[in-house]
DNA sequence: CTGAAAGCGCTTACAG
DNA sequence: CTGAAAGCGCTTACAG
């Protein structure tokens, strides 16, 4: 292996200072710096003759940035499971990342002495080797979030995170926004009780859901149910259960995932029931599974991609001024996909 | 944002010199380096109090590596058309670069001036930023390949390559062995005169596809027909191609990809004949795409994930043992599927 | 227009 | 067992 050159070899050689090859070399001349046009090709010269390649460690190290963005997600970034899930978000962050002209850097070797995967590690912050992180994953360490916040170092979420004595940045989809659309789209079809299922778990997602079912109600002035949510998890869907809720007049749902939906569909079938003749569900997001016998859900589905490119966008902004390092937050909006597992209550259809 | 502490802040607090606290964070302590246990403990307080994390630039700069790999790809790496091209590979780096201790970066900022994805950029190795790099791509550049092993750099290409005037790391999937056991299938089943059809271009795979026709050819001891490759673009498929192999006795095919064997088998059908009742047709690796009407193929599969975690191996013995340079390359076996494509001719079929 | 020099924050012989 | 110091290869005021 022969050593490579440095940069003062090239100074060398052109006969100039180490900082005339720095200005070259960074397209500083014309700007603060000025080296006359012989000058500068003679560098060129050197260059080409050495093979120099510039030593990005001590780029860094003298500059204090490397025009690399780290991406961390809590969960393993390639695994089969996850692949459809993570995936449109790496498609908008690198799209982004590539058109102002970052590289990324894949945090993959950040698990703890205790198997978790984690940013500090032994007191080590992983991320600093990048100018700054998008973050991902829904097994987020809040108390990590925040310290990390405190460093002044600069990370978006992709996901809304609502962080203890902490101001983040993140982006997020409009879950609200998009709920409380599903659900209104019940009320037209003449449903009065529509209730939100989702998973025993707080989770800001199933918070935003939830405030959407409520923001829908309030607009239509339409009272709220005794119990308008139900937090289960999905083994515990029955058919008791269901016909809990038809005997308390729930005539929809608004469902967290998938699993739940199908659970509540063959809890439902085994009542000799059918949707949406019987029964009405709208999916709140993306279904994480593909299934043999899924009906054609109405839901919405989650803008990943915008979600990724958004969050870059942020990053780069913060990085550019920094300055200004109060958070950024955008809620993007989710695309509804009419399906066929809404229509009329069946009280209505009787008339 | 306040100021990050130093590890000579560190140093100062526990009352210790540099050396002391590198040894320390670095697990040097108990190896060449000897420090008492009341020192180091010192030194961790002092750590935790300052909330100290370690410089990766400044390290990397003294040390001569970061434990990063690169991940180079001569095609956009997140794509919607490569996901699943790309995915199994990247599968496999992930879990040997976790497993070896070692972070990714995907080179995205790579295009040059002409817009070309290029590792020389302006006589910049955009790679060094990484100890050593996964490289993958069907359009790679290989006057750049040889320029990247001359000048010493640590890569290894995902599949076969061959660099004129140079030797280089690779691990590839064994066409060769794959492709002789799909026309073997063949023989078994009493063919005789088995082709190879590809798009006409050279490249490393195809190369080694044929190899493999001819393989089985000696290994039977059959007769290799006068023209065993057809080298053709799918458009260019057509009922009046598909008639004159038939004339010249041909009953079976091996194919380089789907396309090609679709284009095939739309001619053979728009000639009234039927696979493979009338011919045989096999694919020499994973389909490209999802087809509408895409028979059970007889064919084999490619081992993306284990091509990409060797990969990861070969950098890291190569990192772990600079002095020795030379090229490593293995060939890992493919999948045999069964489908429904081949069965015996239809000569044979009228005894 | 250009150069000498300090500094970025570590690691690592080397001296004691 | 521990410290002083050189060095990694750049960038960037600052001086001229």
């Amino acid at each position: 292996m022969k050593t490579r050159y440095r940069l003062s070899d090239v100074a060398r050689l052109a006969e100039v200072s180490t900082a005339t090859v720095s200005a070259v070399i960074n397209r500083q001349v014309g700007r603060n710096i000025r080296v006359s046009p012989e000058t500068e090709q003679r560098v060129w010269d050197a260059i080409a003759r050495l093979g120099y390649v510039v030593n990005p460690a001590a780029r860094t190290l003298a500059s204090g940035k490397n025009r690399i963005l780290g991406i961390f997600t809590y969960e393993p970034i390639f695994p089969f499971q996850n692949h459809d899930y993570f995936y449109p978000f790496l498609l908008g962050i690198e799209e982004e990342a590539e058109a102002q002209g970052y590289n990324l850097l894949l945090f993959t070797h950040v698990t703890d002495a205790h198997g978790k995967r984690s940013i500090y590690n032994e007191d080590t912050n992983l991320l600093y080797t990048a100018d700054g992180s998008v973050l991902l994953g829904l097994n987020e360490d809040k108390e990590e979030l925040r310290r990390l916040q405190e460093g002044g170092y600069p990370f978006v979420y992709v996901g809304r995170r609502d962080v203890p004595d902490a101001s983040i940045s993140f982006t997020a989809a409009d879950y609200t926004g998009a709920t409380a659309r599903l659900v209104e789209m019940m009320f037209d079809q003449g449903h009065r009780k529509v209730i939100y299922v989702c998973l025993p778990r707080w989770i800001e997602s199933n918070q935003d859901r939830e405030d959407g079912l409520f923001r829908a109600y309030l607009q239509r002035g339409f009272p709220l149910p005794a119990e308008p949510v139900l937090r289960i998890p999905t083994e515990q869907i029955t058919p008791e259960i269901v016909r809990d809720l038809l005997a308390q007049g729930v005539t929809g749902t608004v469902v967290e995932n998938d699993e739940l939906a199908q659970a509540l569909l063959s809890s439902l079938n085994a009542l000799g029931l059918s949707v949406p003749r019987d029964f009405s569900i709208a999916l709140c997001g993306n279904p994480h599974h593909a299934w043999d016998n899924s009906p054609d859900w109405t839901m919405f589905t989650i803008p990943r991609r915008e979600m990724g490119s958004h969050a870059v966008r942020f990053l780069v902004e913060r990085l550019n001024n920094p300055v200004d390092t109060s958070p950024r937050s955008i809620y993007l909006p989710c695309t509804i996909v009419s399906g066929q597992t809404i229509a009329a209550p069946p009280g209505l259809k009787n008339l």
